[in-house]
DNA sequence: GTCTATAATGAGATAGAC
DNA sequence: GTCTATCTCATTATAGAC
């Protein structure tokens, strides 16, 4: 055995406390500072200041501000799918699915992270408004949330089988887009209206469901 | 009179033609290349090739590039601010409001310049999208938009007395959500839903009317 | 107004000591 | 792994000739 190999058992048996920390902090900091900004908006000197370490670790943990960038990504998009994904079949598990709860099973995941799982979470949500919105980075939100959306999409397509897929789709775009602006926008929300808020994820799905239904059954009978 | 009054009244007499196409072509080069990548993305570089003049141009006339964004927000967005309360004045000509005409009053200017206003309008409706999502930009763009969003809120409210103000703004976020999704997303839906499209307004009008009715009915009788 | 050259700064990345 | 100092390049902005 080579002592290349050595070395590399040694390191995945003791993965140094210090080190794992180091790691989650600057990965949690870059969470937040690309939440304000984006991408090209952050500053690898900003994450670092905001982890409290110096610049060269985070090139050194990080890999690169890019491969920093889709790792903090990658992250919670792992969960956040994995959550829906078992919503959906804890759904099924009850019988046929109606609208209501296939809607809830891709919101409620969202929400209850982002309102119970710690701020980390509200800058993730804002961090995925921003890179929804950025054409340049339609790649990798594509990759990241298309195989979920997918899913659902087609478990709406169930629901109304003579709604062309194109218009089910739509209306699964419109609830992501009133979804994320409703936690970015809650503020706005609050700005227009003269003080008070409101937002709560059951006015949403209200919004949401009987959008769809409108416009599924509209488009069924065309 | 002196010298400089003199300048100045030749100045005005004669805008030099070349000078306002520059300014022209900067404007338009900017607004696209700020659409795609958002403030921090765009490169007064890029702007300067895309416009093809030199670096030192986009500096004369843009007034830096802050200002040069500014300036591209602006000038359309109070077109468009006009044409919204326009359409707001002559439906309210016909006689009591309906949803379906204050939504739509709201939302035609906005697809009438998008589709049929040349693809400079297109690039801004991407722009805005950006802005929109931007925390970092909440102030511009809501020096730029809230007044006339503030109109037609009082309108919605007017129809549904009952509904809580912060409800009526939520509602309305959503439309706007939508709207800017349609716009953004074409691409997205088609390729969610296997190739062909489907996003016309009447869609998004017939969502977000349903949506607006179940969630304004429940918020009123609570 | 237009253009070229350059100044001044900001930012990502790396080398090498500890 | 951690940290400091530095390299290198890109970018905004300006100065000054035409």
């Amino acid at each position: 055995m080579s002592p290349e190999n050595i070395n590399k058992k040694q390191r995945q048996r003791a993965p140094q406390k210090r080190a794992v920390e180091s790691r989650q902090k600057i990965l949690d900091a870059a969470e937040r500072v690309f939440a304000q900004g984006g991408f090209d908006g952050a500053k690898v000197r900003d994450i670092a200041a905001e982890a409290g370490v110096p610049v060269g670790l985070v090139h050194h943990h990080g890999g690169g501000k890019e491969a920093l960038f889709k790792e903090v990504l990658r992250r919670r998009a792992e969960i956040l799918s994995a959550l829906r994904i078992e919503a959906l079949d804890a759904a099924r598990a009850e019988g046929p699915l109606s609208l209501d709860q296939v809607l809830r099973a891709f919101t409620t995941p969202y929400f209850e992270q982002v309102y119970n799982g710690g701020p980390q979470w509200l800058a993730y949500a804002r961090l995925v408004a921003i890179i929804s919105a950025d054409e340049k980075l339609t790649e990798i939100s594509a990759a990241l949330f298309d195989p979920t959306a997918k899913v659902f999409i087609q478990e709406l397509q169930r629901l109304y089988p003579k709604a062309p897929t194109a218009v089910v789709a739509e209306c699964f775009v419109y609830m992501v887009s009133c979804m994320l602006a409703l936690v970015t926008s809650r503020f706005r929300i609050a700005s227009l209206s003269g003080g008070s808020e409101s937002g709560e994820m059951d006015g949403l799905l209200t919004f949401c469901r009987a959008g769809f239904e409108a416009r599924l059954a509209e488009a069924s009978n065309a």
